[in-house]
DNA sequence: GATGAATGAGAGTTCATTCAT
DNA sequence: AATGAATGAACTCTCATTCAT
C-alpha cells in the first residue's frame, strides 16, 4: 500500500504543509489535508499509511531535495572554506524563503516520537555526511585543525545554524534570515581553524 | 486553582519526569503520573491545571535551578572565556547526569505547540540572557571581537550545545556528555575572538 | 456539521426517546442510545452536535409535527369553541398515545438550561401562536370576552392542559389522558366566555 | 446524618438559592455553595446528604413556609371565590417578589429525576390539598359546579398559575407578576362556575 | 482509484463525596 | 462540629483509520 508518488501525492503533500504551518501538526485533522488538497479523506490513505507518514514524507522530500540543491552548490566552490559558507548560506537561505517549510521543519516535525523515527534521522544524516565531508576536507587542507573530532564539529555547525532558524521560524520573521549567513559563518569557520 | 507547590506537588513532577522519559509526552496518560506518584487521578488536578502544565512546569523548575547554578559557577570564573567554558561545561554535565531530564528537555518539552507557550520561552531567556551577558562580557575586556552580533553569537552558543545534548539525548548514550565540553568550548571561543 | 437528517439520523432519534423516557436524560449515556440505533457512538456525532441536542432535536420535529397534525385539525373546526376543544384534544390524545413522548416532552426536556435554549422555546412559540389564534378568532367571533389579555390566556390554557400530561406522565398512568379533554375544555372555555 | 437544622443549615440554604439562581443547579458545585456560605465543603456534608438534598430542602422549606402563609390568608376569606383570587394572588405575588426562588422553583428543581422525588412532590402535594379543599368548598356552597372532577380542576388551577410564573421567570421580568392576579382569576373562576 | 460515511478506541477532566485531623 | 485535601468514578467527544460502494 502507500503509493506515495502520482500528481494527488504531491497534492496532499502540498495541502500538509500549508496547514501544518496555520495550525501545527497536532491540531490538523486529516480532513483538513484532505479538504485542502481537495480529496476525499480515504484518498489520503492511498498515498500514506498514516497521518505521522504524511509529515515524515514531507520532510523527506524536502530534505532530498535540500541535499541535492547543496551538493550542487558544494560543487562550484574551491575549498572547505567556500564550502562551508555555501553550507551556511545555503541552509538560511532555502528556509528564509519557504517559511511555511521552515515552521514545520524547526516546530511540527519535533512533535512526533523522536525515538522511533528512522524516517526523520535517515534524511538528517545525508545531511550530516555532506557537512562532516565538508570538515574532513578542510583537514585535508590543512585549513581545519586537525585535533578536530569531525563529529562534534558537525553538531556545533548543525546546532548553531538550525538555533538560528528556529529563533527567526518562531519569530516575527521581520529580518531576513540569509541576511545572517556571513555572521554565523564567521563563528564558526574560526572555531574549525 | 492549581497550588503549584506542597510536597506532593513535587511528587507528581518526579513522577513526570520518569514517565515522560519512558514513554514520551504523548503517550503518558495523566493516570500513569498519578500511579506513578502514589496519588489519585484527580489529585494531578489540584496541582496543575492541565496536562501540559506539567510539562511546562517541569521545565521551569528544572530552568529556575539551572540558571541559579550556573550563575554561582560563573562567580567564580576569573573571565569570559572561563564563563564560557563554564557554561559549555556545566550545560553539558548537568543534563550528562540526569538523563531523564534530558530526555524531557531535548525531546518531549517540544511536543508542546511552541507557538503559544510563554512558559517555556520565558524560563529559556533567562539562560539566554546569562549566555549574552558573557559575550557582552568578553567584547569589554577586548577578548571577544567588536564586530559580532550578541544575539546571532548566543543562538550558534546555545543551538551548537543543545544539538550535541540532543544527539546524545537520542543515543544509547554511550559516552560521557560531560567529556565533549572542552572540544565544544574550543568550537565556540575560537569563533568569538 | 450535524446532518440532521437521513435515515440513521431518525434512527437515533428514535432510539432516544426510548431511553430517555427509561432511564433520564441525565442517566442515558451517549453509548447507551448509539447502542440502542444499532450505531457507533462516533456515528451519534455525524449526526448531531452533543448529548444535548438530541433532546432538543427530539423536541423540534415532535413539535413540528405536532403543529402541522394540530392545523389540520384545526382547518375542519367551524368556530373557536370547537378549536378550543381540538386543542385540548388533540394535545392530551397525541400525548396519550405516546407515553414515551410524553415522558421526554414533560419530564426531560426540563432538565437542559432553560435560560440558553432558544432550541426549545423557538418550536413551542408556534404551538403558543396557534391557541391565541384560537383566542383572537373568539373575540372576533364575539364568543370570547374582549377584556381577555390573550397572553395571559394563553399561558392559562397551556399551563391547565400541560400540567395535566405532566401529572399523568408521572403516574402510573392508570387513566386514559384523552378522557379529560372534556372536563378540561369546559374549565376552559367558561374561563374565556 | 443530616441535620437539617441549625445557624449554618440556613446558611447554605441561602447560598443555594443564590448560587442556583444565577448558574442553574447543574453547572452550581457543591463548593460554589459552601464558599458562597462561608463554610469548607464538607460541612455540607454535616446538614445535607448529597447535593440534589440541598435543593429538596429548599423547596421543602419554601413550600412549607409558602402553604402556611397561604392557609393564613385563607382564613380571612369568606367564601370560596375569595379564597380562590387568594390563592391565585398569593402564588403569583409570593413567587414575583422572590425572583430568586421563582427561578429555583420553576426551572431549577425540575433539573432532578422527578420520578424518585418524594422529597418533591410531598410539600406539594400540600398545596395541591389547598386548592382542591377550596373548590371542595365552593361545590358545597353552591358557587361551584357539581360536576367539576375536583383533581382535574385542581390541575388546571395549579397549572395555569405555575405556566404563568414559569413565562415571567424565564422572561427579563420587566412586568408585575402580582398584577396578573386578576386576569388569571377571571379565567378561571368562570371555569369553575 | 476514489469516495466519505461509519467506526470505536481512547483519555483528559470534573466534581460530589469522604475522612483524617 | 468543622475543615479542605484527597479521592476516583464517570462520561462526553474527537478523529485517525477502514471499507463497502
Amino acid at each position: 500500500m502507500a503509493k506515495r508518488t502520482g500528481e494527488k501525492y504531491f497534492a496532499i503533500l502540498e495541502a500538509a504543509v500549508k496547514t501544518f504551518a496555520r495550525y501545527g501538526y497536532h491540531r490538523t485533522r486529516v480532513s483538513d489535508i484532505a479538504r485542502e488538497a481537495g480529496v476525499a479523506d480515504g484518498t489520503v490513505y492511498i498515498y500514506f499509511e498514516k497521518k505521522e507518514d504524511i509529515l515524515i514524507s514531507l520532510f523527506q522530500e524536502m530534505m532530498t531535495q535540500f541535499v541535492e540543491g547543496l551538493r550542487q552548490q558544494l560543487a562550484e566552490c574551491r575549498n572547505c572554506n567556500e564550502k562551508l559558507a555555501a553550507v551556511v548560506s545555503y541552509h538560511l537561505n532555502t528556509l528564509g524563503n519557504r517559511p511555511e517549510q521552515a515552521k514545520v521543519t524547526q516546530i511540527e516535525l519535533r512533535q512526533i516520537d523522536q525515538t522511533i523515527n528512522e524516517g526523520i534521522s535517515q534524511p538528517l544524516l545525508n545531511y550530516f555526511k555532506v557537512i562532516e565531508e565538508v570538515i574532513a576536507e578542510g583537514q585535508k587542507e590543512g585549513l581545519y585543525r586537525h585535533n578536530l573530532n569531525i563529529r562534534t564539529a558537525r553538531k556545533v555547525i548543525f546546532g548553531a545554524i538550525d538555533e538560528v532558524v528556529t529563533c527567526w521560524a518562531m519569530s516575527k520573521k521581520a529580518y531576513d534570515l540569509g541576511s545572517l549567513a556571513g555572521p554565523v559563518y564567521d563563528l564558526l569557520v574560526r572555531g574549525l581553524q
